[in-house]
DNA sequence: TATGAATGAGGATTCATTCAT
DNA sequence: GATGAATGAATCCTCATTCAT
């Protein structure tokens, strides 16, 4: 273990620390209206030295991206084919699970700068959609057929719902960098709140009705179990 | 009796096309990154021209929200006072009417442009809210309620609902306008059937397990037993 | 006398009309603030009307200096020559008709736009210098060397006191197309005082004394009447 | 222990040079007619650079106005507050000092500026008058009124005889930047003579007819009898 | 003739990028 | 490495001028 010096440690950290204020920047006024002197001061440096990390604003761009689609990526959980409980409990688990450590973090701005740039920078979009879009969405519309398959839930288009589970969540972590920063609503829904209600009422939605379950599969009984418990039990 | 000098005609249709082509450009490229000239050049006419109609950039996007989105407010709100058939028919019906309308029109980028954008103009963000956001959630909770007034629904909390209601919505127009038009997914969801889906699976949620709601929808008659407990019981 | 309807008429007027908005436009704002379209629609006129007399700015700049300098010339008085009376008498003449007829006229803008674009417009230059300034400081000139032949002023150097007799008259008029129309000062003093107290202060200055006057000279008996008499005679 | 480096050393320089750069040419072409990037030339620097120190074109003339005139103005008054001769030297001091620090400088330029301009930008009319009219204006009527007060000047209205005594300071400078500059009169008069005439009448128009003005003024012994009457003789 | 819609060259200003220190 | 002064391409917008009606 080496000592490292402050002021080395200072330069080691300088592509974070620029990223870091690239993607707070990016996110609240977008890439267009940064300007590359905001990022260095706000990182703390002069504009020279972005520069001396990075080429251009644009590179400086796609390393923001980049770097926190691999933040990003490496969250995704194999939680899944680990999970023993009810269907219900690990959608709500994957769902408070990604609002925790996505949704409500500043990693969370990288989903607008994607959706604000992508058809500016059409690179990079394959490489959102590889590596962030379809794993996430693969382990929803795997967590949603193992209900189906489990007689947990009933028959439904897999990729249709899948998109109909993710779409709030999406939505919110949008809406956060974008009006929601705008203080323009007077009593805005709170996010956790507004995931709890999509969870209730999509879970009611798939649920199988008791008996008919327990008719067509075995595993039913745990169903109880998966009715959401967290809510507010009164 | 001379007939509409050709001049003349153009002059009348110019608005309307400079529009047009603001909307898919702004959609396509984002507000900042579209220069003027490229606007006016997708119209068919010069940079100047452009100005002779619209005194700013800034101004452009205003004209370009209120042309499309404006007039649909109040038409949503008169459908809802007159409306006899049931709730769920009533929010399929609105739901649908907003794909035809926005959802599947040019007029759908405008979310994307918002979204974008927002936050560099806060005028345009606030008249966005007043003139659009704010309308269409009264709307979508004035439905929501009319079903849980009526006994349709269950008690859910409104205004989380109403966004679980809107979100899948918003979230088909961001993504069309973003990822979507990169086609990267070889097999995209239908945005229909997404609605579809979206619909089928709150409004199950949703319905009290009432004998006339278990012949329109089947199987909801296990609906009751899916309900999560802990959401205010009543 | 063929009868001239209004149309022709005003159409015969055309360019008068053209050049008094224009003179009046370029003394309020300067040339290259004012737009073309603003002389026009102050005629009258429309945009295209304005080039079908005037195939340009830059010539109807010229136009008006070319117009106004020759109603300019046109004052010239051949008084001079004529005139009977004291030299000093001639001289508060020449400077009150100036005032009347140039001074406190419209046309008095024409110095300041002479003054402000000279040096863009060089041709102009020899023009005003030969048909207005020369004319008008020969003039002067000529009648300070009738003061000084005729024994009623001392001797002065003759170019000189031209400028110092000249200078106020411009100064007045060219002051008030500037920032005397910014009614900025609280009390401004009245030209008519100001020129007043000129010719009194430069005559005294300049008067023989009589007494010696009467030695050197004959006809300087005139000279207590070309003292100032209306000024306040008490 | 480096010497001061080369960019370093510019860039103190670097406000003086534009501001130069910009009298002259502002004094030339006119402000509105001189393009910012005309001004950064003639200074040796980009477009960009002249934008690093002033943040418009408009600030680049007050700063132009500030830099050359404001500073004169207090020296003005300390001079006429501690000076010991007579009115008429004092008179003909104040005018030779302006004529060495303005009239004779590229500073007189800002006259024409001013005339030219001051209608098209009221915050600067206001700024000229406040900090450069009005205190020139002062000073020389403090000073009038101090040779009326100590009998060495007759009565004369104050406000019109500092006009008069001011007019062919401007005229010169005024002059010089326009029509003076064409080259057009084979012979012009020299300012400096002109300014010393203009003193001399004036004061000849103004002194009393005490026995010692009767010394320094040869053949003044008459003025007694070439003072107007009319004027308030007291 | 008269109009005013259309044009596009031109100018103020911004800002990504370079490079001497 | 770091800095920030300097650059000049790029962009918004204006307005003199043209020309179809």
């Amino acid at each position: 273990m080496p000592t490292t010096p402050t002021r080395q440690r200072r330069k080691e950290a300088r592509p974070q620390e620029l990223l870091d204020a690239a993607l707070a920047l990016f996110g609240e006024k977008g890439f267009a209206a940064t300007r590359s002197e905001e990022v260095a001061a706000r990182a703390g440096v002069s504009k020279g030295t972005l520069y001396l990390y990075y080429p251009s604003k644009e590179d400086l761009l796609k390393a923001v991206i980049r770097e926190n689609l691999s933040n990003l990526i490496a969250e995704g959980s194999d939680t899944l084919d680990s999970y023993e409980g009810s269907t219900g409990d690990l959608l709500k688990y994957l769902v408070s699970t990604w609002w925790e450590r996505v949704g409500n973090t500043p990693a969370s701005a990288i989903h607008k700068i994607m959706l604000s740039e992508v058809r500016n920078f059409p690179e990079i979009a394959e490489f959102y959609v590889r590596e962030v879009m379809t794993p996430a969405q693969t382990l929803f519309a795997r967590t949603i057929q193992r209900g189906i398959d489990r007689g947990e839930f009933r028959q439904v288009p897999l990729k249709e719902m899948t998109v109909v589970m993710f779409a709030p969540m999406m939505f919110l972590c949008l809406h956060k960098h974008s009006l929601g920063a705008c203080h323009l609503q007077p009593d805005p829904p709170d996010p956790a709140s507004v995931l709890a209600t999509h969870i209730d009422v999509v879970l009611s939605g798939l649920l199988r009705a008791e008996p008919q379950a327990a008719v067509k599969k075995t595993k039913v009984a745990g169903s109880t179990s998966s009715r959401p418990k967290g809510q507010k039990p009164a």
